[in-house]
DNA sequence: CGGTTTGTTGAGGGCCATCAAGTTGAGTGG
DNA sequence: CCACTCAACTTGATGGCCCTCAACAAACCG
């Protein structure tokens, strides 16, 4: 284990690393400097379902600054490097630090909400582009776009998020580097024209 | 309950009259003390996603309280008595108005999470008998829970909650009927048992 | 009492899960 | 440098869940 003497604040976790556990107290939140995590949930058979997605430049997660408490587990998905705030820092400080956590907690708080309308309306087609559209849109608002925007999450990861089954997802992705709408670098998703992507998701039929 | 009674103005909302516009400005918040609404999205093909539901004794929406905006369109799906919380008679009153928000914002954002989950792994038997449970679990906790707990929602309405077809849900519910975990009133629906139906839940298949 | 909303039921089909083998590639140790 | 291992990706066959279309019944309402 890492441990920072001095006042380093950086904390490195490995994939697959767990950033907090659910029913876990928290005394800080992690500004992801590198890498990708997630909150998710377990069901009873193992299956599981991923219900948010941190990438470079968020912050993870801030209702802890309200709650105090990870209500579920958050895993890194990727090797991450991340900065850790303490909260005892923030809320005796200016609100300015405050103010934007509750910001980034009202962005997940809606995000939230989008991806109830994705889950339940869209196809499989439709809830990966979209999922596609909005990590490309994200990670230009963190100004963390490199060119082209790359995806480093396994198809599994794919399918957690999107509620589908990793064999689907590998059907669907194919189809769209099928199409010219993303591209492969070694087992990397690339999307080389997120506009495109982008106009996929509108028009999508019910899945089932 | 809030027990300052009389000088808070009530307001009275039809059945289909929207409490807000996605977009609006919001300078108050709701309390339900009679009826049942919801926030929900469009599509463009014009099918409806519903993100949230309110119930009696719920507050809708808590947060107002943060961002004084209604991302999305709140409306009635029942005749609906509220109380009308003006948010400057509680941002400069006691901490214990906003707390008691804040927690109910708290609450709704946990729940969102868990619906993800359902919508994203649960067969549409799974998604209903969820969706009996949290209800009577949530009448429980607002002390509206009349004998036996009943649901005015139409099947078209849980259709928008659940994500599945008005068609496949009458086929579920009356599944259900015939298996003696809900019973008919006209065309509302009574959950008799409410433990039962909660059994229900666990170890449902994958959806599709 | 005519129109509208809501519920009900059947037939057919498509999307996606499931099962089952592979293939590829990265990491490891000999 | 090459077996070995394991995770991740790929592909085909089959089937089931749920959508779609359609028609009708029942309840509600002005």
């Amino acid at each position: 284990m890492k441990s920072g003497l001095g006042k380093e604040p950086l904390r490195r976790f490995r994939r697959h690393e767990h950033l907090a556990l659910g029913g876990e107290a928290q005394d800080r939140v992690y500004r992801l400097d590198e890498g990708w995590a997630c909150r998710y949930t377990l069901l009873p058979d193992g299956r599981r379902q991923i219900t948010a997605l941190y990438l470079p430049g968020d912050v993870c997660e801030p209702q802890w600054v309200i709650s105090s408490k990870a209500e579920l587990s958050i895993v890194a998905l990727t090797d991450v490097i991340a900065t850790e705030i303490p909260l005892g820092s923030i809320r005796n400080a200016s609100d300015e630090g405050v103010s934007e956590l509750i910001d980034a907690l009202m962005t997940n708080f809606n995000r939230q909400s989008d991806w109830i309308v994705s889950l339940g309306r869209r196809s499989a087609n439709g809830r990966i582009t979209a999922l596609f559209a909005e990590i490309y849109s994200r990670l230009q608002q963190n100004g963390r776009v490199r060119q082209p925007c790359t995806i480093p999450l396994t198809q599994q990861d794919i399918a957690d998020v999107v509620g589908l089954t990793p064999v689907h997802v590998n059907r669907v992705v194919s189809e769209l580097r099928r199409q010219g709408l993303v591209q492969f670098s070694g087992k990397t998703i690339i999307v080389p024209r997120p506009d495109e992507i982008d106009r996929q998701q509108d028009g999508m039929g019910l899945a089932g």
